[in-house]
DNA sequence: GACACATTTAGCAAATTGGCTAAATTGCTT
DNA sequence: AAGCAATTTAGCCAATTTGCTAAATGTGTC
């Protein structure tokens, strides 16, 4: 595969974004059972529904959800299930107790000048 | 296994907060072929060093490095390698192109109100 | 001990994010 | 077409984030 570009960087840090918010993690939570309405999310975070609106519209732009009008609702759904393993390892990260470290670059012993 | 809180996501939305960004990315990219010291990443990124142990503090504050002072320096390295599996499944956000939708939940088809 | 280098801490200004209210849209229902 | 419900868009303000420069700390060298 090619090299991560810096361009690529800012495209992950961009997605990372959209998850970085206890609200939006909530959601997501929710939307792994199944899809969900605008309003069902909005009573379950229990903020304003403009705020929840846009919250949803940061994670469908960073292509984690899609959404579908359905009659006067809109109903959003995971795109991606595979976001949901973030929460295993970011548990680990969590309960990190000093795991294996990795295996120290050679090159990194004598000095740099910067 | 327990119910996922407010308080936990909570706390994993510190660690994605810690990912946002394409610096620390690029950093962690680095880390993930071994330890670094603080100039080699200021080097690496092309910024200045303060801002560098900035992101490296609040790296390491959200468990994902560790820092070892060696002499002068201070060594960098992952303490989380499962992180960078992230990377892959950012990937496939990116790459989406409707994958497998999620079945409909039955409760979603009627009417909610707010 | 004086000095140079590596890193961190402080203090600041610019940019971004988050949530709310008000207003605009869109789709049912009568 | 009038009215109501569900969403989104706009505009505001408070809080957070980012990056820089200057200053403080710590370490090895002469």
């Amino acid at each position: 595969m090619a090299k991560t570009t810096i361009a690529d960087f800012k495209a992950q840090a961009q997605i990372f974004k959209a998850l970085a918010h206890p609200g939006r993690l909530l959601m997501l939570d929710e939307l792994s059972r199944g899809e969900r309405c605008v309003c069902e999310l909005a009573a379950l975070v229990g903020s304003e529904m403009p705020t929840i609106s846009r919250h949803l519209a940061q994670l469908k732009n960073a292509g984690i959800v899609s959404d579908e009008k359905r009659g006067a609702q809109v109903f959003y759904r995971l795109v991606t299930p595979c976001v949901m393993n973030f929460f295993q390892c970011v548990a680990s990260v969590k309960a990190k107790a000093g795991k294996q470290p990795i295996r120290p670059s050679p090159e990194s012993n004598q000095r740099r000048k910067a």
